[in-house]
DNA sequence: TTGTACGCGTTATCAT
DNA sequence: ATGATAACGCGTACAA
């Protein structure tokens, strides 16, 4: 029937009316006398007239596209954050294009060629810092299009964030095995670099030191957030003389290393050693001990960003502007248990 | 310096040509003496000239977009997909954008919709069927985008698809089993509505029945692709009165689900148990025994999706036109052993 | 080798 | 309530 080539011309000429009515009829319908409105929308029907989206965009100087730039699509908090980010765009008429770096200096310049051709409305920064071409850009344009940071704290003030305190979340880890009556607590750290594995030790020295446990040496383990540095941290505390009795994981992966290995080795679990994580992955739930961990809500957070990107774009005054502060919580699980003496 | 609004008109008038000159510069250079040519280029350094796309698309009548349609982001599958045709659409100078339907028939509506409206120049249909709005597109208009599908065989044949053997992947799956001198081999199924699992169950009984080994009443147990089928049926071989001593899983999950339960009640692996997986996931190779899998290139696969898209859309005529198959692999690793009389 | 001018399909302003 | 018409910014056929 169609042949998806009708222009709004056409319709008109079928309709008998200009094009101004069409389109008016198509956009504001009540500017239109009902009789001619639905005559329109007869002939639009019947001709499977569809608008062609370049021309509206040539003539709104907008796209309806929002960005979405990450460096590492392996990172199982990709696609939660991404669950979010797309249920929410969608919903309000916007489409998600996807800007995957792997960390490649010539895809940071690609995209950031794309951004500057305002090829998409808006834009989400998941993972990895801001190009240092899109920097400058930001730093020397005016009338660039909104971008919106996720999770991943750069330095870079000025940049609407949303995050999580993950200090506090730290620590309200390691509050939760002082609660159970362990006082000889390990931690497996993140990656040196990063900021969010800094901060979480930040959080687990904070704990100790407000109930004065530092005093007690405590076990401070190597990790890159990988199950392998779990499987490694097992092992040495396996052969380690002062045993903790419990340990804060800096994130999950590294955790269900450490309860793999460990069981391998033939330790009871949690009876011999309460672990808590951090993030709580999907497949957290289902290890054996399941894990208690830190819930990082991330496909909220997807949402969040992308409402503040859109009430931006949509030019919504905004009641509070700044960073969005994320809510975290401690899911209690089978892996940590109260102390006890051997 | 530059406000981001400078138009060819702008540049031409700045460097004493015409548009049409500028244009040229652009795209033919060599139509232009090579004179006017860089007085052209100056000028647009200078300015920080950037053409326009949503006038060039509405001129070319095309958008530079891939709609990338899944149905479930969650599938571990989708983001190594979506490494091998997000690389070879950029370097083709397209873009990816992403249509997450959730099975959702609002937004299966929406992304149709999407299509109908030219918003992208192909698609690709990553797993779920067909929405039926798209199928009855497909089959009414003409001149409609090209789409491929990965993985998901639908019975619309018309659609160019990019496959793998899985009959025959199960099928050197289990003959792996048989030559390490197994002849009790169990099977964990896959969900039946699944055309995947029922050619993996289907490759399992023709390995058997090749080397009448059917004729032995076999172990088949109920499964559903998730950890939680591979512990169930952990559960049923550990209460088993004929044990096997080997099982081929339909899937990598489940069989992860497999070795850490049998752990867990005590099992020696691989020795009591040999055990292969399909899919080789990421995290397969870091099991405790680290498990053998039969290889499916997912990223591979998308490369050739998006390869055959583009070579489409740049009007190549095809070799080979019709599906694309791609080659697996058995990975061979601890979790299968030969076969010890207990 | 370069310039003129038309068309791509809309939306919105201004008349009527 | 409706219709002309001017942008929106670009590419290219045609003329010069």
């Amino acid at each position: 029937m169609s042949f998806g080539e009708t222009t709004i011309e056409d319709v008109a000429r079928l309709a008998g009316v200009s094009i101004a009515t069409v389109s008016r009829t198509l956009h504001h319908p009540n500017l239109v006398k009902p009789e001619t409105r639905s005559r329109v929308q007869i002939v639009v029907q019947k001709t499977g007239y569809i608008q062609n989206i370049a021309a509206q965009n040539l003539r709104r100087q907008k796209t309806g596209m929002i960005l979405i730039l990450v460096s590492n699509v392996r990172d199982p908090a990709f696609v939660e954050f991404l669950t979010g980010l797309e249920e929410r765009a969608t919903d309000r008429g916007y489409t998600i294009v996807l800007g995957y770096t792997g960390g490649s200096a010539e895809r940071e310049e690609f995209f950031t060629g794309f951004v500057r051709q305002k090829r998409a409305d808006g834009l989400i920064l998941i993972n990895g810092n801001l190009p240092a071409g899109l920097a400058d850009y930001y730093r020397q344009d005016v009338d660039t299009p909104p971008i919106i940071t996720i999770r991943e704290k750069t330095p870079e003030e000025w940049l609407t964030q949303v995050i999580t305190d993950d200090i506090a979340g730290a620590e309200m880890a390691v509050e939760h095995l002082i609660a159970l009556g362990h006082s000889k607590i390990a931690h497996i750290k993140g990656p040196g670099h990063n900021i969010l594995a800094r901060e979480r030790l930040r959080g687990y020295l904070q704990a100790l030191v407000k109930k004065d446990l530092l005093t007690e040496r405590q076990l401070i383990l190597e990790g890159d957030f990988t199950v392998e540095a779990g499987r490694k941290a097992a092992k040495i505390i396996d052969r380690s003389e002062r045993k903790p009795s419990a340990v804060f994981c800096a994130n999950d992966a590294m955790a269900q290393g450490l309860i793999s290995e460990l069981d391998r080795l033939g330790w009871r679990l949690p009876e011999q050693l309460s672990i808590v994580g951090f993030d709580n992955l999907e497949t957290s739930a289902v290890m054996q001990p399941a894990l208690t961990s830190i819930h990082i809500p991330h496909c909220e957070m997807g949402r969040l960003a992308m409402d503040r990107l859109l009430d931006l774009l949509d030019g919504e005054v905004l009641a509070e502007p700044g960073h969005i502060h994320c809510p975290f919580q401690l899911i209690k699980r089978a892996s940590s248990v109260h102390f006890q003496a051997n």
